[in-house]
RNA sequence: GGAGUAGUAGCUCAGAUGGUUAGAGUACCUGCCUGUCACGCAGGGUGUCGAGGGUUCGAGUCCCUUCUAUUCCGCCA
């Protein structure tokens, strides 16, 4: 049915015979002579029939978008005239001999070089959308991608060994999917958020390097860059430290980025500290293609007569800190209005600010509605930030948490509206990250990585520790562009010292036992020291193929409420199929 | 769970202040056309104005409820 592809025909094969099919993309019926570009995954290609067979001549006729036809013909130079430069094939065409309409095609809804299709439709009729080259190409940027994370494994000694998807519910982490057993009463079969407890396993098991390219899912609300089911890189080694694995990760990294995006990062990522990362960016994920920094001024405003900068400035756990915006003075009382109502999402009561018009005129060059409540420190501030002419300085002052979630995200919102990335591509490496947060509401320790993590202590001193909230942990983030792309930890290896972390958290034996004895258990079987990591596939694929969400680079992602637009899933079942699993609504199903 | 935005023809959208028969482009259909490549020309409207309720003499437009999509907050070890 085809001797050549479409996008592949050029004038080497001049005078040949050729056979192609695919879809037509569009026809062009000029009463005398038609003309059909068709389609295959390489590209387009002109076809011309002529009257001269009538029979042939009344197929073209029929023909309608995207209808798949078998055409076979003679590949001739155009014309000067009639050459098409916008076309790879726009040197040649396939003089038609003969036509097969394959199949025919209802009007499809939606034309496919529409850029302005909603992405309900898209989804919808997702098998249409994916025929788009855009599409097709991000699907292949993908698989490239995996290709060659698959050979670079492979070449360092990695093995690919698949884990249960069935598998069972874990502590902590986010909500999981749950599937009901039905050879097994009132119990029920977990889908795997990470296949994180097996990967450890097989390290006790001695195959010292894994890998897999896995789906995991969490039920939890989604995001531009969230699915319910993703796909992990996931990666364990054993008798490796935090170094060996971050320097082998990101000799993966930068071999993906080389192989797939010819982008050649010939530098090492530079490696800030999950304490710094949060005191410059107010973030553990920062996007350092923006070159602007929080800076602290709470010393300097601790004894104003102005309670919104000083309350927080004497607070312990309060934060007073200045965004310098360079050449913001041009923001209009719109823009920063809009600003401020910006930084309200994250709880953030105000947005104070100082336009920098004149610093040779002292105080009288500050533009502001707060300078005069701190008319001494106010230049001494400036000097602070580097505040320059024409700049623009922003303030926030509250709980800690507030002031670094607010300006954190201001600053990467004006990096963005201003147009101050710098560069293309900012990875860094987020290390030292704390082992625990303290939960505000249960006032309980909680992993950040997870329990599995091993803290940068020893077992005598994580328990006796004074201030576990303020103990390190061997974990480390990959960020590239203030996406987490990947992130991993040397694990545990110690019966004892597991033992301590599950007490710190307030886990009970009874728990720990309950939901995964069998980690504890192999803990006493000869562990190796192990560690290891995770990529989240679609980001770093929607990071290199330049999208602003994880769903354009899924086949067929969901929607934000975790549906699919085009199976229609989840779906009702039969009464049949629940009674077989003992199971009843607690409602009424409504209609 | 919360906040914002959107929902009108197959698709993308317009439709101040409530007013008669709801429009445009495109797709589609019919006819014409032998060099186009987003072909062109002439003609044709194919509609549950997301759904339900309310106000009104009268609702695409106002009010309430609800559904869907999307962005964000919470959530996501």
């Amino acid at each position: 049915m085809r001797s050549h592809y479409c996008g592949q025909v050029t004038e080497k094969l001049e005078n040949k015979n050729v056979t192609i099919s695919g879809w037509v993309h569009r026809r062009r019926d000029h009463g005398g002579v038609i003309f059909i570009d068709l389609r295959d995954k390489e590209g387009l290609v002109q076809v011309v029939v002529n009257p001269d067979n009538a029979e042939k001549f009344a197929k073209a006729e029929k023909v309608r978008s995207e209808f798949v036809l078998t055409v076979q013909g003679t590949v001739l130079g155009r014309t000067a005239e009639t050459i098409n430069p916008k076309m790879n094939t726009g040197k040649i065409e396939i003089v038609a001999d003969n036509i097969e309409i394959l199949s025919t095609s209802a009007p499809i809804p939606f034309q496919l070089d529409d850029k302005t299709i909603s992405e309900e439709v898209r989804l919808t009729y997702r098998f249409l959308d994916l025929r788009r080259e855009e599409m097709q190409q991000v699907l292949r940027t993908r698989y490239q991608i995996t290709r060659t994370m698959r050979r670079f494994l492979d070449d360092k000694g990695f093995m690919d060994i698949e884990t249960p998807i069935l598998t069972k519910s874990t502590p902590e982490g986010a909500r999981d999917y749950l599937v009901p057993s039905r050879t097994h009463q009132n119990k029920f079969f977990a889908l795997p958020q990470s296949p994180q407890l097996f990967k450890q396993l097989l390290m006790m098991s001695g195959f010292d390097r894994y890998y897999q390219i896995t789906r995991c899912f969490r039920d939890e609300d989604l995001r531009a860059d969230r699915q319910p089911e993703f796909t992990q890189l996931d990666i364990e080694t054993s008798f490796m430290g935090e170094e060996e694995v971050m320097q082998i990760m990101e000799e993966l990294v930068k071999t993906i980025f080389s192989e797939v995006g010819s982008i050649n990062f010939e530098y090492d990522f530079p490696r800030i500290t999950y304490a710094d990362s949060i005191r410059d960016y107010g973030i553990d994920r920062p996007d350092l293609r923006i070159d602007m920094k929080l800076v602290d001024v709470a010393d300097l405003l601790q004894d104003i007569d102005f309670k919104v900068f000083a309350g927080p400035a004497k607070d312990p756990q309060g934060r007073v800190a200045a965004l310098r915006v360079p050449e913001g003075g041009k923001m209009t009382r719109k823009e920063i209005d809009d600003y401020t109502n910006f930084v309200s999402i994250y709880g953030a009561k105000g947005l104070a600010y100082i336009k920098v018009n004149k610093l040779a005129d002292g105080l009288a060059g500050l533009q502001s509605p707060i300078v005069k409540f701190f008319p001494e420190q106010a230049l001494e501030v400036m000097a602070r930030v580097g505040a320059e002419d024409g700049d623009l300085v922003f303030f926030g002052a509250d709980k800690a948490k507030i002031v670094n979630e607010a300006l954190g995200a201001l600053r990467c919102k004006i990096g963005e509206d201003l147009a101050m990335l710098e560069k293309d591509w900012a990875p860094v490496w987020v290390v030292d990250f704390p082992m625990f947060e303290l939960d505000e509401q249960t006032a309980r320790l909680a992993a950040i990585h997870h329990p599995f993590t091993q803290p940068k202590a020893t077992t005598e001193e994580i328990l006796n520790h004074k201030a576990p909230e303020q103990m390190l942990s061997k974990a480390y983030d990959l960020v590239i562009n203030g996406l987490e792309v990947g992130g991993g930890s040397v694990r545990i290896h110690d019966t004892d010292m597991q033992a301590a972390v599950l007490k710190l958290l307030g886990i009970s034996d009874k728990e720990a036992n309950d939901k995964f004895g069998f980690l504890l258990n192999a803990l006493k079987y000869g562990c190796p020291p192990h560690a290891g990591m995770a990529f989240g596939l679609d980001r770093l694929v929607m990071i290199i193929a330049n999208r602003d969400s994880i769903r354009d680079v899924i086949a067929f992602p969901k929607t934000q409420s975790a549906a699919c637009m085009l199976t229609e899933a989840p779906g009702l079942v039969d009464n049949e199929q629940l009674s077989e699993l003992d199971l009843r609504f607690r409602k009424p199903i409504k209609e």
